[in-house]
Order: C-alpha cells, then structure tokens, then sequence
DNA sequence: CGTAGAGTTGATCAAACTCAAGTATGGTGG
DNA sequence: CCACCATACTTGAGTTTGATCAACTCTACG
C-alpha cells in the first residue's frame, strides 16, 4: 500500500490517494489525448495524480458534452467499479499522470474491505449531485449565469485541494472547454468572459484565474 | 419479508421491491404534494408502489429543475442511504403509495448483506448515467431533440415495467414536468408537440402517449 | 518568417422566450 | 342541472438571447 512516488505526491492526502487504493503503476498522457475511450470496457482504475482532465460523452456528430472536470486526486470512472459500462471518454487538458491499478485487484479489496466499497459509493454520489447541480444551472441559467457558476466551483474544489492566495487559481480551461461544459459556443463564452473582466469581477490571463469580485460573482452564479 | 401489501403488488418482482428491502409501512400523497422535501434530513426510506413523482432542485426564484422522473418499483432517493444530505425534493405527480422503511433498518442490513449495499451502488451508479444522458441533450440539444430524447426515454422505461401495446403508454406529465425537466417553457413544449402531432409522430391525449413513428423520433432524440 | 491555435469583435440570423388572448375541460356550489 | 371558476393547453405577435459566419489579432513554435 505504501507507495515510492506517492510518497511525495503533493496529492497523497487528498481524494482517493488518501485511501490507499493505488498500486505502482504510472501512466503520463499528453495534454489533447484521451486518457480512457468511450464504451472500452475497462480492466482498468485510474487515479489522477497530476494534471487536469475532462469526462465527456460525444453525440453523434462533432459536438461533445463535458459532464465534469477531473482535478489531481480523482478518480477517473468509479462507476467502472459497478457496472461494466462505461460509457463517456477522459480526456488530458493538461500533460496529465494517472496512477493505474488493475480493476480485478480493487474488486478484490472490495470483498474483504466494507468501508473501500464505501468510500466508493460516497464518492459515486457525490459525482451525481455534482451533475445534477450542473443540469440545473445549464437548464435553467442565462450564459451569464452558467458561466459564473463554472468559474465558482471550479475555484472551490481547487480550495479545497490547494492553499490559494490573492483568489489567484491555476486555471488551465480553453474557452472551448467551458462552452462544452455549459451548452454554449465559445465565441459567447469569449463576449461573457470580457464583459465580466469589464466590471471587474474576474479575468483569466495565462493560464491564471483570478477572482475579483467573488461577491457579484455569487450573485449571479450561486442557486 | 414477505409483506401483506406487497404480496399482491403489481411491481412485486420490480426496482427495489424486487429486493425485499420494503417493510410493511405505507402512505398515500396526493397528485401536486411533496413527499420529501429538499434540505430535509430523512430518517425514512421511501420506495414508490403507485403513482409517479419526479425529483426536483428548486432554485431561488420560482424556476425548478426536474432531476428525474419515479416511476412504481423505484427508490424515492437512494443517495440518502449512503450520505446525509439530500439535496432535492420529491413531488407526486399522481396519486401515490409508497412504502416507507426506516433508514436505520435498512443500514443495519447493510452491515450483515453486502448483496444489498451493491445493489444500491449500481442503482445510484444508473441515476448517475440517466442523469449525464439527461444533461448532455439538454446542453446539446434543440427543443425538439430533448423533447424526443424525453419522449423516447421515458417509453422505454415504461416498457420494461409493464406489458405494452399499439405503442401505448400512460403518460401523466403536464407540459409544465416536460418543460421543467429540460429547460423550456411550457408554451414552447406546447408548440412542439404540436408539430410532433402534425408530422403524425405521437400524440398525448387524455394521460396517454401513443407513438406513431419511433423511427423519426429515434432520428431526432437519439445520440 | 510562416503557420496553427486561441481568443476577440462585428454583423446578421434563428431558436426559444415573453406577453397576451383565446379554447377546452373538469370540478364545485347554488 | 347549470353557472362559475381554475387549470391545462393552444395560438399569435413581438422580443431577446445566444448561434453563426467571418475577419482580425496575438502568441507560441518550428
């Protein structure tokens, strides 16, 4: 269970590192590649050590819906871990390393270890009211307000992971990735992203979120 | 285990009921009325007998978002089993009977049958993927593909319930449920299944929806 | 340099919303 | 039994949001 690199992964104590799932194994995929393919059953667990990813199921012509973002310590397809299907691709926004365990191997902890079945399942609701929450706000929300609500739980969850100062978060979304995210083209997501730098509320330079004024923001983007 | 009630159920051998997970308690809610309601801490389990509810996410002002539609032999909210909050609620969109066992029971069983926690991880494990197919045709989609997708979605739960013929099926929503549950309003539900109506696709009329081309609806509300 | 990828900005267009007035239906009370 | 009302649905006219198409800038990189 101890582990040569995880032992100084900056993510050890985070997400599903914590729990000791991983085994030694070590993938690095580049950024723009798919880390898993849609409907390839997996033999397979991975863990995101290092980098961003994005979950998304494509339709049957170019668009593509991404159902939600992966940051260092998720795991990629928990729901591979009860039902074969799986059916939505991972794909590296970032040069990305995952930690790859054999499922057979975790099925098998499965058996003799009630609180890893757990964890799973917290982890599988968690994801579910995370996508509900994210169907609510690009049924029911303006551009305006989709795009606000993104940048806010994005800067959230990298909190929770990161010391952060200055509301200053490693942002390392194209436009691109937003518009699939919430139902939009990236030409719109382009015009609301520079009206919200015109108030001064936010802006992204380089790779660089920087919130400045979380308080609007919220207003906008929150239920 | 065995149960007076359930004994004669028509949805005995369906979704939870199946499983024996039910006890002997039950009570009736009236179309229009709430049978959970969001925020509310839940020591209770609930499994729909009869009837059909959808789950919700109310936002600040008057907009909903419906998360999914219940139907008999479903669990009203099988997240709550694994964490505390439940974060939507549930109304009666008929009459309705369900069944209601304490949530301490139910956890007690889990620690002796493991059978039962999987089978409500892969029961989650599904409302995560209806919910991601839900989201990707509401970003992706024009009015007329979600409405299809709904359409066909829906019929095809019904099907694997109950025995269908000449492609009938009872069909209590409002154009309101349909709209809430894909980010439109119900003038412009209206209007498109009108069009559906005039293209001799299907019809709804008085709690039944009849499909006359699955096959054009399928070219429109498919992936 | 020259090219590709990401983002910006303008002009035009279409899908869906809003507002409003109408019909059809069922239930209720006199 | 009928008059009344509330609810669901329909239909029309005008408006708005965000999409589309296109040209342009900026940067990184070979």
């Amino acid at each position: 269970m101890s582990n040569a690199l995880c032992g100084t992964c900056p993510n050890r104590d985070v997400g599903f590192c914590a729990h000791g799932i991983a085994e030694r194994r070590f993938r690095i995929v580049r950024r723009g590649q798919l880390i898993t393919a849609q409907n390839e059953p997996s033999q397979e667990v991975f863990v995101l050590c290092e980098g961003w990813a994005a979950q998304f199921m494509a339709l049957a012509d170019t668009r593509r819906q991404i159902l939600g973002f992966l940051l260092p310590g998720d795991m990629l397809t928990p729901t591979g871990l009860v039902s074969d299907r799986i059916d939505c691709s991972v794909l590296a926004l970032t040069d990305v390393q995952v930690n790859v365990s054999s499922r057979a191997a975790v099925a098998t902890r499965f058996e003799r270890e009630a609180w890893l079945q757990r964890i799973i399942s917290e982890s599988i609701t968690e994801k579910l009211n995370e996508t509900r929450r994210l169907l609510t706000i690009v049924a029911q929300g303006s551009a305006e307000e989709r795009i606000a609500f993104l940048i806010l739980h994005l800067s959230h969850r990298i909190k929770r992971r990161s010391v952060v100062r200055e509301e200053r978060y490693f942002f390392p979304l194209l436009q691109q990735h937003i518009a699939d995210a919430l139902g939009l083209t990236p030409v719109h997501v382009s015009r609301v992203l520079a009206s919200f730098r015109a108030r001064g509320w936010m802006q992204i330079y380089d790779g660089v979120l920087q919130i400045l004024n979380r308080q609007e923001l919220e207003r906008i983007g929150s239920f």
